[in-house]
DNA sequence: ATCTTGTGCTAAAAGGATTTATTTAATACT
DNA sequence: AGTATTAAATAAATCCTTTTAGCACAAGAT
């Protein structure tokens, strides 16, 4: 268990000065005009002795951590963990590692980790922020902290933001179920006013006004047990004679599906939103709409290392198309 | 933006020196002897104007950073995302944050993040090793640095670590298989030396030499593309006339029923190793033999924090049962 | 001979806390 | 009265870097 190696060992052991040292090893030398026969020197000891600086000395020093936090609904869903794997990767591509803590979307909680994650100085943030957290984000704002939302966006603040084209992912979704011949096509969302929720909203509802047919929406509490959802859902269907479902996340139509196994009716024909691996693989295959992750991802880091960089201070707000993956489970059977 | 506050600006806003205060502020206003007036007063002041010490400074000169680091094999499995947030969770409580690396299993990847990650001064590792990561695990081992592995284990190095009863759980699902009537159960895994697809497979040849019967193995490259994974899979399954199939990991189950989609081939009887969402509503319903993750997430933990606060030196090894959930997929039909 | 300019390097401050060692004042004890 | 003890608080060192400001010397300009 020998002792760390420090700067000053370095210095001492060449017979020149700390600053030197430090110098060369931030790619100074040239800008300080150190002499590259010293600058050669250094950087061979250095690495023969695997001198690695103290990072959390240098951070203090230079506040700059290197760490992007990120601040997500849920890690376990696979829809946020699928885009912490990607946002990780680039992250990690350019220097940068994640710290990460989930919300289960509570204000309470959020502000906290937001505030939390400030006072350890973290770079940067990538937020999928919660209803009402719009004071919070000013307050970061205000400290000129780089930040990104993503998956929705808060109105009363103006940020940057990556989302999905909600509304028109919900629109064709409906559409599409009225073209396939159903009548009436049901909506169901979480009681929510998180502007994606809202867009799905709004999207379905246009669709259906455009088509002149009847709304049929069921809004589950976000806090709701399994249980009662699941109830929920099956009376909504039956009551409503719903023939057609847009689901509003993965996780409600997990939900739908499990339902109809444990009641023994039949699942109408259905969408989800948010593409899962059970989706691709259940007998019928769920159609879904897919948000981008891919270019989800890429945006959020693009956009966040800009920020980070100072290369720019303009508002980026991002707007990707969804895609609607048309399966078994939307096919119309007379 | 305005600045901000320092423990020296409490220190000279009430007119005393900035120990008084760091010892009042860290709880040790009796220990030193900090008169009850004063430590309300500093108290008071300090709820006041809000402030939080700087993390970094403090870490510098404690050499704690109350941060642990989670490497892991690929966060966006559902099983490793699941084991993450309940840790994510079970840390919170105590103070502790996480910083994660995905690894992908690579012996270069894993060894450069844990490099990394003991720079930053972690207080703590959580990690799926990958083979041959003995050395660099040995070195935070001599580091005295709190450690503990999951889902495997190295057999060249001593150390903590928390496993699934590997070797029983297929041996029994092996066995539930044989006792179903099947006679040709195959085992499809990984090539891979780690401690965990060992044991199953002995798990599997020991439950499969006690019945006399036939081994079959398949042992898939871990850097396969998925299409060649199907491709080899259906060959396997054909030409041996396989009718059971135990699969060592729910990804590569995936890719059997994916093969056996696009294929158009009858999927035998089958149990896959780990639970997923798909497998529950899978029609037929997939057996699987489930590890206990809530479990596993809290002994990791808590071995961690033991090591952590110093009140444990001796070495933890857990290996926890597995369970055997038999669903439909496993059914002898004659 | 003096003044600039440029080169190559460094001493010391700064970043913001914790902790060790010490001081001062008050009280208790012969 | 003089000393020992204790209570209450603090100055200064420490953690390990980066960065500012400046020194010493040589070469060229006036």
């Amino acid at each position: 268990m020998k002792k760390r190696i420090l700067i000053s060992d370095i210095a001492k052991a060449l017979g020149i000065s700390v600053t030197t040292v430090s110098f060369i090893l931030n790619d100074k030398a040239k800008e300080k005009r150190i002499s590259e026969a010293l600058t050669n020197r250094v950087l061979a000891y250095v690495q023969e002795v695997g001198y690695k600086p103290n990072e959390l000395a240098k951070s203090l020093r230079t506040g700059k951590t290197k760490i992007i936090a990120l601040i997500i609904e849920d890690i376990s869903n696979p829809f946020f963990a699928n885009i912490a794997r990607l946002i990780e990767t680039k992250a990690y591509a350019q220097g940068y590692r994640i710290i990460y803590c989930s919300t289960d979307n509570r204000l309470d909680k959020t502000q906290e980790l937001i505030e939390l994650f400030y006072d350890r100085q973290v770079d940067g943030f990538i937020i999928t922020p919660t209803v009402g957290l719009a004071p919070t984000i000013q307050r970061l704002k205000d400290h000129a902290v780089p930040l990104v939302l993503f998956d929705r966006f808060l109105a009363d603040v103006q940020t940057n933001f990556v989302v999905a084209d909600n509304f028109t992912g919900a629109n064709e979704a409906t559409t599409h179920l009225f073209e396939q011949g159903f009548e009436r096509v049901g909506f169901v969302s979480l009681r929510s006013e998180q502007s994606q929720m809202m867009d799905r909203l709004t999207g379905y509802s246009t669709a259906v006004e455009k088509q002149a047919k009847e709304r049929y929406t069921l809004e589950v509490a976000t806090d709701s047990w399994e249980q009662d959802i699941q109830d929920k859902l099956a009376d909504f269907i039956k009551e409503h004679r719903i023939d057609a479902l847009l689901f509003a996340t993965n996780y409600l139509a997990i939900s739908g599906l499990k339902a109809a196994k444990a009641q023994r009716f039949k699942m109408p024909a259905m969408i989800a939103y948010d593409d899962h691996t059970l989706f691709e693989m259940y007998e019928p295959s769920i159609s879904v709409v897919s948000q981008p992750v891919e270019e989800i991802a890429d945006k959020l880091i693009s956009i966040l290392l800009n920020q980070m960089q100072g290369k720019s201070k303009s508002l980026r707000e991002v707007v990707l198309p969804c895609q609607l993956k048309i399966r078994e489970s939307s096919r119309f059977i007379s």
